[in-house]
DNA sequence: CCTACCGATCGGTAGG
DNA sequence: CCTACCGATCGGTAGG
């Protein structure tokens, strides 16, 4: 990976041990050793542990946003399953875009004191709302069969999520088949398949 | 919760503790304040805080495997859409009996060291291939949609599991609603719900 | 189950 | 970015 600033260099090595052995399990010193430098040098480019974290899942939470808001502009609102389809995509897209941070921004953030903590968590529960309101409509308009929103909600994304622990760069799956994959299963998981699949998926 | 013996109370304190905090993010004197006694007092119980970890995955591995033994026993070979259903209501009902310890299952046995490590991962491996060599078979007989098997295993596998991350036992839905839900929306996932929710979901 | 203690490591600072 | 260092805490042991 080619390196702009120092910074980037840390929070990249920061992400992949965070990723690798979570916050807790991740001391300065690791961080440190990635990058061949001692502990304490680090010092001279980041105030604490926690801001590089702090860092990294803020973001992450911004590309999650920014994602689903471009994925959402110019598609009818009344259109549930194309919605639903959109998000799904937008949301893998960022997660295979950048694993590691994705990972981090899921499952560490956790990790962060109080009020930056409270922060992300009201974030992380407008962005579900998003997913949430849009299978609501589904099922309001028959499009989607009468599950639990808020089941169905949280059934879907954090499949989305697993994603980290299997998804590699490298692996069988190109990124595009993984889109195509995760969203004919989540518009399934609502019953919203078979529209969908007939119409194909536009962007 | 009434305890047995000192030992399940340490188990106990500890996966709560491992749940809310993680492995790494939980020291020996978090576990011993929880129960009332001092740090070195636990070591009268226990070998290491990597033996409580070890302790409760193995044990907690052994509960799905069951779990999953139990579910299908006297259910068709060929009855694809039948076998995922009750494979996906047995793993949630091991979560749902016991959130705090399928999580640190799920999510901690990294934490273990590498010949534990790699016997659990052992053991993943071969659940999940249950779960993945029906939808084989349901796609093969077109009882399914022809998804990609190892891409749904993968989705429905981690959407159960993103379980431990809502699910409150005094919550809106009664065990029973969770395991309703998450079966219909998992069979939806492959397209298998219409034929599965005409049928009715017997056990 | 307690007190007293061990060496190692933690996040972070001082001063260059 | 380094060396030298800080107090706090880590998992764990000895001996009762």
């Amino acid at each position: 990976m080619v390196e702009t600033t120092r910074r980037q260099a840390i929070e990249d090595a920061a992400s992949s041990l965070f990723h690798e052995h979570g916050y807790s399990g991740t001391s300065v010193r690791d961080i440190a050793r990635a990058l061949d430098i001692q502990g304490a040098s680090l010092y001279a480019h980041v105030t604490s542990k926690e801001e590089v974290l702090w860092s990294i899942v803020e973001r992450t939470a911004t590309r999650f946003e920014a994602a689903a808001d471009a994925a959402t502009v110019g598609i009818d609102d009344g259109d549930a399953a194309g919605r639903l389809d959109v998000l799904v995509r937008a949301h893998v897209g960022v997660v295979i875009e950048d694993v590691e941070r994705a990972s981090v921004f899921v499952y560490e953030w956790r990790s962060l004191a109080s009020s930056k903590r409270s922060s992300i968590s009201r974030r992380r529960d407008a962005y579900e709302a998003r997913f949430r309101s849009v299978i609501e409509q589904g099922v309001a308009s028959s499009t989607f069969d009468a599950v639990d929103p808020i089941a169905a909600t949280a059934f879907i994304l954090t499949a989305l999520n697993g994603l980290v622990a299997w998804y590699r760069p490298n692996g069988r799956l190109q990124p595009a088949d993984v889109a195509d994959a995760y969203a004919g299963l989540a518009l399934g998981a609502v019953g919203g398949a078979a529209t969908a699949r007939h119409e194909g998926t536009p962007r």
